[in-house]
DNA sequence: AAACGGCGGAACGCAACCGTTACGTCGTAG
DNA sequence: CTACGACGTAACGGTTGCGTTCCGCCGTTT
């Protein structure tokens, strides 16, 4: 019965302003003036704030990323590396991302969510990309994919999301060798 | 003139404030309320909110965190990490920085406070640090503090701020070696 | 042709907060 | 002893947002 595209024009607002003025500051009033609908077309279909942006975010959070299997180490952890270079560096994540996992600090539901969704991924990303690699004898068995992603993913999301400093044409390569050298180190 | 002890109520009163809602949320009267104070007294120190948070944030920011010299890198890689790890596990830190830096990413004058002290902090770290190990001979001659910095503190700010697991007791020895190899492997 | 239901718009009462002002108290400096 | 000034309290008018309700419009279903 609810119109779908009205639906389409909500959710898109909800995620504008949650990158313009964060989860804090986000009013059903302005995502309705921003999504050119009524506050009653909200409310029909979510009870609340909370409800509504968790109900959207969650949705957009699952959407897979499928890794391709290049063949070597280094090819994947490259292409891993530049596939969330290329996420963090969209305004939309680079803003809603720390936003919410700030808000998540506060918030036990949000933090929930957001944990479920990013735990999924890493999991799944680490453990092929680790397994495929120790598979291939390129790194020691016992290789941890639990620390392998703080080390892949933790320097690129602290300079893209955190120092805010740009990243050099070949910051991805020699990255790509130091991490490598660390992974081999704690096996 | 102004009453110190006014002063420091308000002060602690901002942080916790930051840490239990964020900036987004914050207001001058719930600071007041929280620091058993009138608006008065908040508004004869500072005009407005932003310059209040900023005036308070910075004086924080800019307490120096003296780095020993311990003798040798992973002496020295092992004490650092244990003070970021300490401070980052503190309630107010883990709240308050992840917020401000999601707020900066909207807010310039927040960005560029935020971005001077960090910047400023990874600079003195990151080169006494890594001067010392390649001065010993532990580190190749060219080693890269900027990319370091990224390597050290971005795992375990991930770890702690971001994907919030906990950090088991030889996560630390296993990590100082990684970021070694790493960083022997980029020279 | 009629009934239904989602739609936008407008307004409701309520609450919070803004930044400012007026007032009376109290400690201190002169 | 007096004057000053920082203090808390209280109130101001104005803004914003909440969640709800009622209205009239209009496309779809029957």
């Amino acid at each position: 019965m609810l119109r779908g595209d009205i639906t389409v024009a909500i959710r898109n607002a909800v995620m504008s302003e949650l990158a313009e003025v964060g989860y804090g500051r986000l009013s059903i009033e302005a995502v309705a003036r921003r999504a050119g609908v009524g506050k009653t077309a909200i409310y029909r279909r979510w009870s609340n704030k909370l409800e509504m942006v968790m109900e959207i975010i969650s949705d957009v959070a699952e959407r897979k990323v499928p890794l391709p299997d290049t063949g070597s180490f280094a090819g994947d952890l490259e292409l891993l590396l530049l596939i969330v270079k290329t996420a963090l560096q969209h305004r939309m994540a680079s803003q809603i991302i720390p936003d919410l996992m700030a808000e998540a600090a506060r918030n036990p539901q949000i933090a929930e969510t957001l944990q479920r969704a990013l735990r999924t991924h890493q999991q799944a990303v680490g453990e092929k990309l680790i397994g495929q690699a120790v598979t291939r004898g390129e790194l020691p068995e016992g290789t941890d994919p639990d620390v392998a992603v703080d080390m892949i993913l933790g320097p690129l999301y602290w300079r893209l999301a955190v120092a805010r400093q740009p990243i050099e044409d070949d910051y991805l390569e020699k990255f790509t060798v130091a991490v490598t050298a660390a992974l081999r180190a704690t096996g």
